[in-house]
DNA sequence: TTACTATGTCACCGTATAGTGACATTATTG
DNA sequence: CAATAATGTCACTATACGGTGACATAGTAA
């Protein structure tokens, strides 16, 4: 009963790279970015800090390889469901009330991602590099999955759409440390629930043909 | 021709305390957040840190007077404008739009409140606490002048609007570090007047009656 | 002048950080 | 078995931080 990640002491390079991924992983999401270095790593993870300059080459790189390793972001099929047809069947403000919704809930089942999100508003490094990237595929590939019918709306249907993403982020984000935001409530599923049926309507009402 | 701010070694408490509050604001504008503490605004006010703790107390208490001398909160009437009936006249929806608009400008040029809305997302001290009251009273005044006429719209008004606040927030943030957000650019004032575009259209047809 | 207080300077403490060089131990290969 | 390379431990530097105590100097009041 001696998975790698928990034996000590064993020499074993990529137990050991494991141990140390791991920890970025478990600190980001218990302590937040703040606390993230090499000492702080290397306690985590239970070995000499020396490893992640050996191993790595330095933080940043660590950051790197934890960036390629996880699963912080939601796929293309999170967001659309497992029955895209149905998605597709919805006028274009429905659909996507609907994936932004998705999105959202994925978004808040992920606390590191949540953590990276924060970070990202603060500096740039090499794993909110990596989130961003895998945000900007993601959502130029989610445009092809929704396609802007011209008969849909003559709304700008990629800055409405990513307006309400920065909305969505700033209220993740901000409940990590706060339940509400002027009054309303944004931390729980249920308060959540209210801010998709919001979003609903606004998509719904922007996101149609004529004027 | 030596203000106070300029004299250096004069023996002036007075004087003392309002390089150290200007410092703070340097600081906070020309570095950020992360780079303040005793030892950064001591030296930035060319001042000896145990000042700080003599004067004011310690880190905290100088945070909590810089935040009371501040003018980095728009008023209600930079939102409503040099005359509020005239915003009054209009619909709801273009109503909010107007003053949602300003908001977002009045924001743009207050580097210090930037940061610390920034801030805010990260972690909680005096400041932040200070910023978030004027907010919430702000918002609370801001909805007394901006009445809800149940004929006006059926929508969750409050929700509506903060959505789009916290959009605004996001935006601004963000843009302290990167001009654009998965390809929307949110930097100059261009990107704006295209953004006040978007918001209003969501609120001209959220904003509004029946369904 | 003398005594006292207010203002400001300086040197230090303990702690944490990022990073490095020397050493010990284990595994592997000849 | 002996030599070598890989893996891990330890001790150390240099730097920065928040915080404090001792001291110097200026202004004021007796």
């Amino acid at each position: 009963m001696t998975t790698p990640t928990e034996t000590k002491g064993a020499r074993d390079k990529e137990a050991t790279r494991l141990r140390l991924l791991d920890a970025v992983g478990n600190l980001l999401a218990r302590e937040g970015f703040g606390a993230l270095g090499v000492n702080a790593v290397a306690r985590e993870a239970g070995v000499d800090k020396v490893l992640i300059y050996r191993y790595f080459g330095g933080m940043d790189e660590l950051l790197h390889a934890f960036g390629q390793s996880g699963d912080f972001w939601p796929s293309i099929a999170q967001v659309t469901g497992d029955d895209p047809s149905e998605l597709m069947a919805l006028p274009l403000g429905e659909r996507w009330a609907k994936g932004l919704s998705r999105y959202a809930r994925e978004l808040r089942r992920r606390p590191v991602t949540k953590e990276i999100l924060a970070w990202e508003q603060i500096e740039q490094n090499e794993l909110t590099s990596i989130l961003q990237q895998a945000r900007e595929e993601w959502f130029e590939e989610l445009m092809t999955h929704f396609p802007d019918d011209p008969d849909s709306t003559d709304a700008d249907l990629a800055t409405t759409v990513l307006l309400l993403v920065g909305a969505i982020h700033y209220f993740i984000v901000r409940s990590r440390l706060q339940a509400d935001f002027s009054g309303v409530p944004i931390d729980t599923d249920e308060d959540w629930e209210r801010l998709d049926q919001v979003i609903f309507t606004m998509c719904r009402r922007t996101l149609r043909p004529g004027d």
